[in-house]
DNA sequence: CCTAAAATGTTGTAATTACAACATACTTTC
DNA sequence: GAAAGTATGTTGTAATTACAACATTTTAGG
């Protein structure tokens, strides 16, 4: 397992070595690893597990039953997913989580948080908080970036946003066509027509998923 | 104050009357009345408050400069908001947060968390957890009501989840036809429309915010 | 290096939505 | 209970999007 993703993770910040190897002695930890395309949860499943990834990528994502996909949120290597659902163990899935590349999982049983000392719970809820509160900025945020009502608008708001993050007029964005799609909410072919409109416009400059902003 | 809102509230679960007493004053609890329509925050302002929803309901809202609403969420009584920019205080609020009705908010200073001992300081955070999560939640269910790509869709998705949650097949919903315009993105008169001809279909049967699906 | 498969780009048409303008219904206030 | 104000419903047209079908480019394997 590899451990140093894990000692940089928020979840475990202010802990040191030894605390962290007894918690995730504690706390059950085991890794997984799954292919690219593999589903990793599925709507209605009821689990009890922080998920962690240590390598790859996962889509955190709804496919209703005429095969449309809604990406809500892409976790990258060092990012926790499904907290909420781990954390209300009473709750159902009511989204999939599919392996957007080949990856791995650290597992850690949220049952046993209840068995440690109050200090020690303390500071691991206060770490905890700080993930969930986080998502809630990161779900807020795509709610922003479907709030326009047309295709242009979408796409200038998501690139504006990983442009403030990265500091940067160009950058890598983490979607291929088909991702950015059903992350925008949007068809995969009016996104490509409309991202070479806006090249022939003059606003931005892409290829693949690099992309400049003008 | 109206303490028996926040007695009954999510954050205080576990705790006695003492308890609770104390733990207001060590937040440093301050109740204040707004107006419909005014704005309680506004989209770039840095607060530390944890905010409680004594009476009446807010609309957590983006604005855009072209004066379109897009309503992330709709916040009763005995409910909190605002606890992610309470909790990550460095981050400035990306929404605007706005009276939906005359209401009162109990606002909760954050700082003063760190001044509690062990024991309490888990019980409480382990109570926001609960609450973040929950909201988590929330976000995620506007993103599926959002996610259908026609507006009868996301009539339908949004009013399925209104049944489901109140167990029956009629019911109030909480917004106005504006109101919900925003929440589902769609322009207003589209959804008026939508919904007669919805009603001619045979679908549903509603009349102001009171709706039955057939 | 060649081939097959996957990803991305392009185009046209049918369907849907945005927007404005207006009609009607319901509320509030005096 | 009239008038004014607010909320909701209706309609038509211009603009946009969905969808399908196909072209081109890129990637992966042999």
């Amino acid at each position: 397992m590899d451990i140093s993703v894990l000692h940089n993770s928020i979840l475990f910040k202010g802990f040191d070595d030894t605390e962290i190897s007894e918690l995730l002695k504690a706390l059950n930890a085991a890794e997984k690893k799954y292919n690219k395309g593999e589903m990793i949860f599925s709507s209605g499943e009821i689990i009890d597990k922080l998920c962690f990834v240590t390598a790859g990528g996962v889509t955190i994502e709804s496919n209703d039953m005429w095969g449309n996909r809604t990406i809500l949120n892409l976790v990258g290597k060092g990012q926790f997913f499904a907290e909420s659902y781990a954390l209300l163990p009473d709750v159902p899935m009511l989204v999939d989580v599919c392996a957007a590349e080949d990856c791995s999982i650290v597992f850690l049983s949220m049952k046993s948080l209840a068995d440690l000392n109050d200090t020690i719970r303390a500071r691991l809820l206060a770490n905890l908080l700080t993930i969930t509160t986080r998502k809630n900025l990161h779900l807020s945020s795509r709610s922003f970036h479907t709030a326009p009502r047309q295709v242009r608008g979408r796409i200038m708001a998501y690139l504006n946003t990983v442009s403030v993050q990265k500091h940067s007029r160009e950058f890598d964005i983490p979607f291929d066509r088909q991702q950015l799609a059903d992350y925008l909410n949007v068809e995969r072919s009016v996104l490509s027509n409309e991202l070479s409109k806006m090249q022939r416009d003059g606003l931005i400059r892409c290829r693949k998923n690099h992309f400049e902003i003008i």
